[in-house]
DNA sequence: CGAAAGTTGTTCGAATTCGAATCACCTGCT
DNA sequence: AGCAGGTGATTCGAATTCGAACAACTTTCG
């Protein structure tokens, strides 16, 4: 446990542009979807991985794992969007303590609503403010990172003595 | 408010690829700051942010703006802060309405304390992962990016017919 | 001066978050 | 079969978030 390298200016440089980015993003992006179509961005996400899954459904579990959301915010959400008709629960015929959030016609129509704009002002604020060669770089460098991390997490390898 | 550009092959990875570092780094440092030094990542951000400024000391809205939070938000974690005694708060003599927050001396050893593992895992994170271009693509690219928001942000002008 | 308008920080209520505990159920092993 | 341990989803309480409303003060300008 010596002295850690500190960041250099350059690392540093990177590093606040990234929290900063992602702080402001995020309240951006959240705000405008609120006042759009009345979601937060989290449940827009919600509706968004529905989307593109197999007949517009999720196991619970394999949802909250595939968004940022621990299980109980999970639950906490999809009741809200249930409540809103944009979502609806479905029991799970192999595994009778699953559950299934599938994406009703009202949620798919709130999307084809949504996305175009939101579309819009990640572009607007993010992507048309990259080179073609910095996109790329983010690209690759931050996919590098968020697989290092999705891989560390899934090693949680019981050490029974 | 016609079809508006999707978002190609190369822009959505970078997309994806930022959403999700952006999620699980902050669960990451909240995570380890909080079983470190008892912090969440906000609070540590507010102390770092104090620790840079002149004296140890801020008035509260030039904190609040200076962090992605709301006033409100602020004047909660300040409280909580001064409850733990890393914090003080002192009435600003120019502006009687105006309240610094200031650094305490038990808050200057804890970020001493906390910063170094703190550093050491944004390093080995995020920073250990990028090549020097794609740190410095970051750098730049989210730099002008959050540069953007920023300033779209301050164009507040009201428009009184 | 002195009223109108803007700031500053806090308080309030509602919404959201998390982790721990819980209940019901599946799986593997003997 | 039957038990031990693991898994899936929910519920609960505590902590945190936000915006709107507020009170106190400052600034601006006629």
């Amino acid at each position: 446990m010596t002295d850690p390298r500190w960041l250099d200016d350059e690392e540093m440089r990177a590093w606040q542009a990234f929290v900063a980015t992602s702080a402001l993003l995020e309240r951006r992006l959240d705000q405008q979807l609120r006042e759009d179509v009345g979601l937060s961005h989290l449940q827009y996400g919600i509706l968004a991985r529905l989307s593109l899954a197999e007949g517009g459904a999720m196991r619970m579990t394999e949802l909250a794992d595939s968004m940022l959301n621990s299980k109980s915010g999970l639950t906490y959400q999809v009741s809200q969007l249930e409540k809103a008709g944009l979502v609806q629960r479905a029991p799970c015929t192999i595994d009778v303590r699953g559950v299934y959030a599938a994406l009703t016609d009202e949620g798919r129509q709130l999307m084809q609503r949504a996305a175009p704009g939101h579309v819009a002002l990640v572009r607007e604020l993010l992507i048309d403010a990259l080179t073609r060669d910095q996109l790329t770089a983010i690209a690759d460098g931050l996919g590098e990172a968020s697989r290092r991390m999705l891989a560390e997490q899934e090693c949680a390898q019981p050490t029974t003595p």
